[in-house]
DNA sequence: CATGAATGAGTTTTCATTCAT
DNA sequence: GATGAATGAAAACTCATTCAT
C-alpha cells in the first residue's frame, strides 16, 4: 500500500512535467511549475527525483523503452513470413504509439538536444543503438535480396531522419494525417528507396497508392 | 573608417561566439567566455549585440540565408533544362556547404531546438519556409510529369527530415563520406522516391552504380 | 516494562548518534543518518528527542556529568590526607574517563564550539563552573600554603588549557601515551607550576621517574 | 586604481565579513548578512570570494600569517643572546597582537572547529606546524641545558594549550588583564615547568614575581 | 508506539545585463 | 568607443521537523 502510494505520487509527478515541459519547454520549466502543478511542496519533488534532469530521463526512459517494445527484428529466414508485412507492423506500432504520446514525442524528437549534456548521452545513445540495428537489418535483408544494394549507412541515416520528421511532422500538427496514412507513407517510401522492387511487389495490396492530398 | 573597425569586431564576436557556442553548447556558453575569447570587456560585447541571443541569431541568420542562397528554383520549362541536374546542383550547393562550416550546422540543426522562443521561432520559420517551398516544388514537378503523384507534404517532410538526418551525421562524423557520396546517396534517395522514373533515368550518367529498377 | 524498552531504544539512538556526530561531526550528521543506523522511522526519533540538538546535548550532558564525579574537592583539612595523592586521583580519573570514551570527548572538547547556541552556552557553563571550582580550590590551597602564590584565574586558565589539550590529543592519536604516562605528566606539570615545592615534594615516590629538581 | 578599487572593496568585504562572523558566528552568519553590511548586492561578494567558507579563509590565513610572523626561533648558540628574553619577545608579539584583533582570535581559537573541512584542515595543519616547531624548539633546549628533561611532546601539548586557553579567556573576557600581566603570566608559567631554574633564573627581574589577584 | 511521506523555510550560487568612469 | 565593477533576479536543493495513518 505504501508503495502504492509512492508509485502514484511519482507518477502525478511525472505526469504534471510532462505536462509543464510540454507547455514551457524542458529548459524554462521549473521545479516549482511541477510541484505547484501537483500541488505539493518543493521538497516532496526531491523525495521522488534527484533533480529536473531526473525526472526528464525517467519521462524520456519510458519513452523510450516503450519505442523499443515497438520494434522487433524481422525474421527472413521461413518464407512464409513475410518482411515487408512484419516492417510495416513495426511502423505501425510506432507511429501509433507517437501519435497517442504526442507530447513526449516532441520533446524527445524535437526539442531534447543540446540542453543536459546527461540527456544528450542518453539520447546520442539510443539514437546510436537505433541506428546500429537499422544497419544490421539493411545487412541481412540485402544478403537475403529484399534490400536494394547500396550504402546501408546512409541508408539508415536517411530513413532514420525521414521517419523521425514524418513523426515531428505529425506530432506538431504540421502534416495532419491518420495512422493509416502515415503508414502508407511511410511503407512507400520505404518501398521506393529501401526495399528491391521483388520485396516492394510481393504484398503490396493492390489499392493502396493513389491518395493525392493539396 | 569606424564602419570598418566596428565591421571588424563585430565579426570577431561572431567568430568567437561560434567557437564557443560550438564547444559548450548555445546554453552552457557564457557571456564571458565569449568575450574572454575576444580579449575585450564584458560592456564592449553589448555595444555590438543587444543580448547573448543576438549573437546566435546573428550566426544563425548568416547561415540559413547562406543556405537559402545555395537553393535555386528549377526551371521546368525550357525543356533543354535537366530538372535532375539542376536538383543536383542544390544539393551539391547545401552539402559542400554544410560541409564547409560544421559548428554552425550542428548548432542550427542539432542543438538551437527549445533553447530560446526567439530562436525557435525563427527556425520553425526557416523549416516551414522551406517546406512550403519544396511542397510547391513538388507540386510543379507533378504537373511537369517529373515528381510521383502522391501526398507532397508527406515528401517534404520525409525527405526534408533526411537529408537534414545525412547532414547532420555527416557533419558530426557518424557517418564519414565524401561530398560526392552524399550527392550521389541524396539524389538516389529522391530519384527512388520522389521523382518519377522517367525523370530519374532521363539524365542519368550511363556509367553510373549499379541500381536496379523494375 | 515500557519504560525498560523507552529507555532502550533511547539508548540505541544516543549510542548511533555519537557514532555519526563522530564520524561526520555534529553539523553534517543528518537526523536521517542517525534513524538509519538505528533502523527506526524518521518520526520515532522526534519520540526520543525534541530535536537534533537535544540528542546532542544529552551526549554532552551524560559526559560532562561523568566527568563532574571524577572531580572530588581536596581535602586539606586533615594532614593524614595527602593533597598531591587526591589530585592526582582526580587526575586519574578524568584521564581514564577520557581515554574510555574518544568520541564523545573530541566532540566536547574541540567540535562543539559555534554549532549551537545553546549547546554553546551549556559548554561554556561547564567550563566556567570547573573554572570557578578550580579558582576556589586554588585560593584554598594558597591559604593551606601547598599552591604556590600567585594570579589564581591565570593559573586555572593555564592549566585547564594545557589539560584539554593534553585529553585533546591524547584522544585524537596525536600523542600516543598510556594513561600512566598521561596522568605523570600532567602531575610534573601541576608540581612545576601549581604547586609549592613543599607540596610537591612532600608525597613523591621515591622510586619516580629521574625528574632533577635545583 | 582599479587594482586599488578592487582591493578596497575586498578589504570592506572582509571586515564586515570578520563583523558578522563575530556576531553570528561563522556558521549562522550567511553571505546576505555579509553584502547587506557592505551594502553591495550579492553577486559582488562573488566577484571577491568563491564562498564563504572562501572569506573565512581569507581572514583566518591573514591572522596565522600575523602569528606565524610574531613567532622567532631563538638562538641559543650565542651566549651574549639570552634564551628567556628571545622567548619573552615571542610571548610578547603574540599576545600584544591576540589583543589587538580579538574577533578573529576567538574564532580562530574557539569557534573554528569542526565547522567545515577545509577550515579544519588549514587550522589543524597550523596546530601541527606549530607543534612540530615548538617541539623541535624543545629539543634544541633540552641540548642546550635551558630545557628541562622530559617528554617534548607532553610539553609541547600542554604548553600550547595552555596558553592558547591564556588567550581565549583574555580575548573573551573571561581573564581581564593587561598584556604584561598576561606575558609575565605566561613567562612564569614557562620557568616553571619548561625552563631548567638554571636558565629561569638567568635573567629574571627581581622584582617581577609578586602579583597577587583576588 | 511507530511510521515515513510531506513540508517549506532558508541559503547558495550563477550570469546576463547595466552603467559610471 | 571601451571598460569591468556592480547588479539582482531567478533557481536549485537540503534537511530538520510535523502529522496523518
Amino acid at each position: 500500500m505504501t508503495t502504492d502510494r509512492r508509485a502514484a505520487r511519482r507518477k502525478q509527478i511525472l505526469d504534471a512535467a510532462l505536462e509543464v515541459f510540454a507547455e514551457k519547454g524542458y529548459l524554462y520549466a521549473t521545479v516549482d511549475d511541477i510541484v505547484e502543478r501537483v500541488s505539493v511542496a518543493r521538497g516532496t519533488f526531491y523525495l521522488y527525483f534527484g533533480d529536473k534532469r531526473a525526472v526528464f530521463e525517467a519521462l524520456l526512459d519510458g519513452f523510450l523503452e516503450r519505442v523499443g517494445a515497438c520494434i522487433e527484428g524481422i525474421d527472413l529466414e521461413h518464407p512464409s513470413q513475410d518482411a515487408r508485412a512484419q516492417l510495416r507492423a513495426n511502423v505501425s506500432r510506432v507511429i501509433r504509439l507517437a501519435l497517442s504520446e504526442p507530447g513526449i514525442v516532441r520533446l524527445a524528437l524535437l526539442e531534447a538536444r543540446g540542453l543536459d549534456p546527461e540527456v544528450d548521452a542518453k539520447l546520442r545513445d539510443f539514437h546510436d543503438r537505433l541506428r546500429l540495428f537499422l544497419v544490421e537489418s539493411l545487412a541481412e535483408g540485402q544478403r537475403a535480396g529484399v534490400v536494394r544494394e547500396g550504402d546501408r549507412h546512409v541508408m539508415a541515416s536517411v530513413s532514420l531522419g525521414g521517419f523521425r520528421e514524418l513523426l515531428i511532422d505529425a506530432v506538431t500538427g504540421a502534416l495532419e494525417r491518420t495512422p493509416e496514412e502515415l503508414i502508407d507513407a511511410t511503407m512507400t517510401f520505404v518501398e521506393g528507396w529501401v526495399l528491391t522492387p521483388r520485396a516492394a511487389k510481393a504484398s503490396r495490396p493492390v489499392a493502396s497508392r493513389s491518395r493525392k492530398k493539396g
